[in-house]
DNA sequence: GTTGACTCTTACGTTACGTCAGCCTTTACA
DNA sequence: TGTAAAGGCTGACGTAACGTAAGAGTCAAC
């Protein structure tokens, strides 16, 4: 079979099949005097399996490695090709997220002083209260705010700082010294108004990219703060065990 | 500011700021004699701006028309970027869910010979059944059994035809006339054994694509077949509706 | 023999930077 | 003030997986 067939079968392009053959992807069996690719049925089993891998998302490397070598440990691949895609997905859900929290806003726009960003972060007037309570109980909830107010502002800021902070080093890895530390300390102050265990900690990080709501006003100290936070609380918590 | 400390700041690299500046996307305020760029605050918000817009998964491209444009229509971009976004995790979804099949299965190849790939497709041994019945009520599912061991092997084999027809035009647009007349027959064929409205065939192309086993039989007769399927019957839904 | 359908090779375009390489400026310290 | 470290600049090639011509040869049919 020559190349227009092939493609038609298998639904590639032609100049897909001259691309795998440059690449030793797909050698044609037989090559006429002339230099027509001539594919052989064999040649089309092999096809199938390239684009099977392809349609997983492996790339043409990786599919070249895994049909090359006989004793290439598939399944060892594939899983790490579907955690690959697993937190591709988390991705594509977080940035669906923003898109639609953006566009309920009514607005394609961050313009954003200062001010604007660092401000409504006031527990005081705390929107997820109810929220609080009915996950962690009056009682501390009770508390928290009765220390929060006891020390008003000062708190407050105390936090602003540990935000700016974070949100400074939220570009680096979740796992660096830089990273840990700031969680810590974020870590530390909540527990200046509370008792967290390193449990719940890690719990509260989920919460912060689960609930749309929190990630946007956690997002307000820059973008991408709140899923990074995630990791970061993860990981101390996994540290910290 | 000089290129370093805005990369610092806004956790980009300097490389990324030479980039934005040789597409014109982000030109810094002033530059020194020697020809050193410096940044200003204004800058800084605007690479806010583009950062935020990245984010989104939008292409710098797209990102400077937006923002060069201020009369840009920005929760039009916004709209079809998020359909764009949830293509893509259908897509992942679909990859997702092959692989993680085929770990299952326990076996990274897919030599299945012509016999093989064609096979299997026995409705009087459908496993199915009993969701059918759940699904559809006893009754049609009784005259569809009578039905099929009625003309037997016959109907088997006609519909082994129409899938392969499919199989064969998976690749072209879902809403290709030769796509629409497979599908079409496929109508046709199922009319022949049951009573579908239009309706419920659509409703049966999303399942599908939803029921990983659905998928699994399906796509022996091609990879993508499943939802190449459900792309088809809903637009033979709507064309028809 | 001519025409139309195929096929071949060569090579640039695409996206968003990463990564040198070679060279110039500015800053800090002795 | 001399020198070295730190920072900055401009090329320019590499990446992934083909799409898209361009120019030219081949094959089958009328």
């Amino acid at each position: 079979m020559k190349v227009k067939e092939v493609a038609a079968l298998s639904g590639v392009s032609v100049r897909t099949l001259h691309h795998y053959d440059e690449l030793g992807l797909l050698k044609p069996a037989e090559t006429t005097e002339v230099g027509y690719r001539v594919y052989s049925d064999e040649n089309l089993a092999e096809l199938q399996q390239i684009l099977f891998y392809r349609a997983l998302g492996f790339s043409l490397k990786q599919i070249k490695e895994i049909l090359s070598n006989p004793s290439f440990n598939r399944l060892e691949a594939l899983e790490s090709q579907r955690q690959m895609l697993h937190q591709k997905r988390s991705q594509l859900d977080d940035m669906i997220r923003t898109i639609e929290q953006t566009i309920k806003e009514g607005k394609g726009e961050v313009t954003m002083t200062r001010e604007e960003r660092f401000k409504g972060f006031d527990f005081s007037e705390n929107p997820y209260e109810q929220e609080a309570r009915d996950r962690w109980g009056d009682g501390a909830v009770d508390e928290t705010n009765k220390k929060l107010q006891q020390f008003g502002g000062e708190q407050q800021e105390k936090m602003n700082v540990i935000y700016r902070r974070l949100a400074e080093v939220r570009h680096l890895p979740s796992n660096s010294e830089e990273a840990q530390q700031a969680i810590g300390e974020w870590y530390q102050f909540l527990n200046t108004i509370g008792t967290y265990s390193i449990e719940a900690f890690a719990g509260l990080g989920e919460m912060y990219v689960a609930d749309e709501r929190f990630t946007t006003n956690i997002d307000k100290f820059g973008i991408g703060l709140a899923s990074f936070m995630r990791d970061a609380m993860r990981e101390y918590a996994r540290q910290n065990n």
